[in-house]
DNA sequence: GGCCGAATAT
DNA sequence: AATATTCGGC
């Protein structure tokens, strides 16, 4: 017998005596972590390998209120094995691995939380929180024995301390809410907080991950069409979340797997707590983890391929990284040979089909087109025309990358360049170097990483529309007539490692810009000063240029 | 019959 | 608004 009454009268020190398995590979961190728990009354069990730990659970469930357990990219993926079978046991992931999608795998594979190795008192002294959560939001056909103990402790607890007043709360304890209650001073007002109280401060969004807040959407359920292209095709996935460390990856050679979303009706998850995040970029999260090995990687569809008979409408979650990709391979083809089909044999997406790209193509299209000066046929079909003179201009001369921000490695927000409507400002602002100035076309589309930027931010060569200017919104706005705001704008991009056009391209552009001198100036030309001019001119006999109306004159076609 | 792109649907 | 699907033309 695990729990008892009397183990109810032990736990009056709730959580002292808590059983935690911990299961780390490495003898000398499990130890370490053992310690620990041990130094605050936690009850460790601890396990080297992922079988060891499992047969204990399973011979004995209630032998344990919570695990802890290390999870390691260079070595097995036992970690993994034992969260996705020991779902009845609240699983705490940690590693030295900080990668979000480590951190993602394990909460999508229903680990209650994720903790950064090393870790401290700090982080593991509310361990406990989520076995008091699950004890008390488990249904109660799910809850098991050794939960049923905790649950009525602290049921016990609060209701004392309800009674003695300490608690502000006059009326009794609402039971349903009772996980909001944590040792944390930074304490909401009842009512606040419907989200489970984390157990560390870093995951109090993994916390509320776990939450069904966002689960409405879940619940259309369309008829079943499916692309013939891939039919019964399974798609491998990665989350939006490898955006933030695609680029850092050990294996960039890996195709980039697109990330889909699940719009299928997603009932009710029956086991217990390992509901699934509910991630509104990601509708639905593997149980089955085996079907991807990478720990980098996540696949989604494999096993909703397997088991759901009938099939889901899936959709493609255009990605800043995936968005790039997409234009660098528009790039590289060409704006005007850029078709769904070579779009998609350049990026290499596994799961991504042409009806995908054709579609994000179509909107790829419309969105530059808006972006570009005016909206009158005329200027269109001109730049388009110049577009199209110049498609060998595969590279912007002078774009931004519209991602590189490998580094970061805050989950938030996900999708920095699709702002809300309304917000675009804290949308944009994010890529936004400080000292840019914070002006927003109102039309811009989201995905421009800078503000002011946005035709090339789709990845369009910067080569402007004859008789007209580069940027016709900066005539709408004063402030950037200011020469230094279009410094900032022309100079070199902070970043451009991938941009820099080849020699060639350069030649052409200006071999071009020289032919044409009618044309604007293509960015990254800086006009001959007029010394040049003249002095070119005389050398050539030519002399007596009416410097009053310089413009005209050499703005016309010879 | 497949691909493309625009239109339309979700 | 974003993406999927449909449809007509090639």
């Amino acid at each position: 017998m695990v729990c008892t009454a009397n183990d109810l009268q032990g736990w009056k020190d709730f959580p002292k005596g808590l059983r935690v398995l911990l299961l780390d590979g490495d003898s000398g961190s499990a130890a370490e972590i053992r310690e620990q728990l041990e130094a605050m009354d936690y009850n460790v069990s601890t396990f080297y390998d992922e079988n060891e730990a499992l047969s204990a659970f399973s011979s004995s469930p209630e032998g344990f209120h919570v695990a802890l357990v290390e999870v390691s990219t260079s070595s097995s993926l036992g970690g993994f094995k034992f969260l996705e079978n020991a779902k009845d046991l609240p699983t705490i992931m940690t590693s030295n691995d900080q990668c979000l999608n480590t951190m993602m795998r394990c909460i999508a594979l229903g680990a209650v939380e994720f903790l950064c190795k090393p870790l401290s008192e700090d982080k593991l002294k509310n361990i406990w929180q989520h076995v008091v959560h699950k004890a008390f939001n488990a249904g109660a056909n799910v809850l098991s024995e050794s939960l049923k103990p905790v649950k009525e402790s602290v049921e016990s607890m609060l209701q004392h301390q309800a009674d003695s007043g300490q608690n502000k709360s006059v009326k009794p304890i609402d039971l349903e809410n009772v996980s909001r209650f944590s040792d944390n001073d930074n304490e909401q007002s009842p009512g606040c907080d419907k989200y489970p109280a984390p157990s560390t401060p870093q995951l109090k969004q993994g916390a509320r991950l776990l939450d069904d807040g966002d689960c409405h959407e879940q619940t259309n359920c369309s008829t079943e069409k499916e692309s013939g292209e891939h039919d019964g095709e399974c798609k491998s996935v990665e989350t939006s979340f490898d955006n933030l460390n695609a680029e850092s990856s050990p294996q960039p050679r890996e195709p980039e797997k697109a990330l889909i979303k699940e719009e299928e009706e997603f009932p009710n998850v029956s086991k217990g707590e390992r509901a699934v995040p509910q991630n509104p970029h990601i509708k639905k999260f593997p149980k089955n983890a085996d079907c991807n090995t990478s720990p980098d990687k996540m696949g989604v569809l494999h096993d909703s391929c397997e088991t759901k008979a009938n099939r889901k409408k899936i959709k493609v979650d255009w990605t800043p990284d995936l968005h790039k990709k997409f234009v660098k391979a528009v790039e590289q083809l060409g704006i005007d040979q850029a078709i769904p089909s070579r779009i998609l044999e350049i990026m290499k997406v596994d799961g991504l089909t042409r009806h995908n790209v054709a579609s994000h193509l179509q909107k790829y299209r419309v969105h530059r087109r808006q972006s570009l000066p005016g909206d009158d046929d005329q200027k269109w079909h001109n730049q388009r025309d110049a577009m199209q003179r110049s498609y060998h201009m595969q590279r912007p001369i002078m774009a931004y990358p519209p991602y590189h921000s490998n580094h970061t490695l805050s989950p938030a927000p996900i999708y920095p360049m699709w702002g809300q409507p309304g917000s675009q400002a804290s949308g944009v602002q994010i890529w936004a170097p400080p000292s840019y100035p914070l002006w927003h076309p109102p039309e811009s589309w989201h995905w421009q990483p800078y503000p002011g930027v946005h035709v090339d931010a789709w990845g369009c060569p910067m080569l402007p529309p004859p008789q007209a200017p580069c940027f016709p919104y900066n005539q709408n706005i004063p402030g950037l007539h200011n020469p230094k705001t279009v410094d900032y704008r022309f100079s070199m991009p902070r970043s451009s490692f991938e941009h820099h056009p080849a020699e060639e391209v350069v030649d052409k552009v200006v071999k071009e810009a020289m032919s044409k001198p009618w044309l604007p100036l293509p960015l990254g030309l800086k006009p001959p000063s007029m010394d040049s001019v003249l002095a070119e001119l005389s050398k050539q006999g030519i002399s007596g240029i009416p410097l009053g109306n310089k413009g005209s004159s050499i703005s016309k076609p010879c």
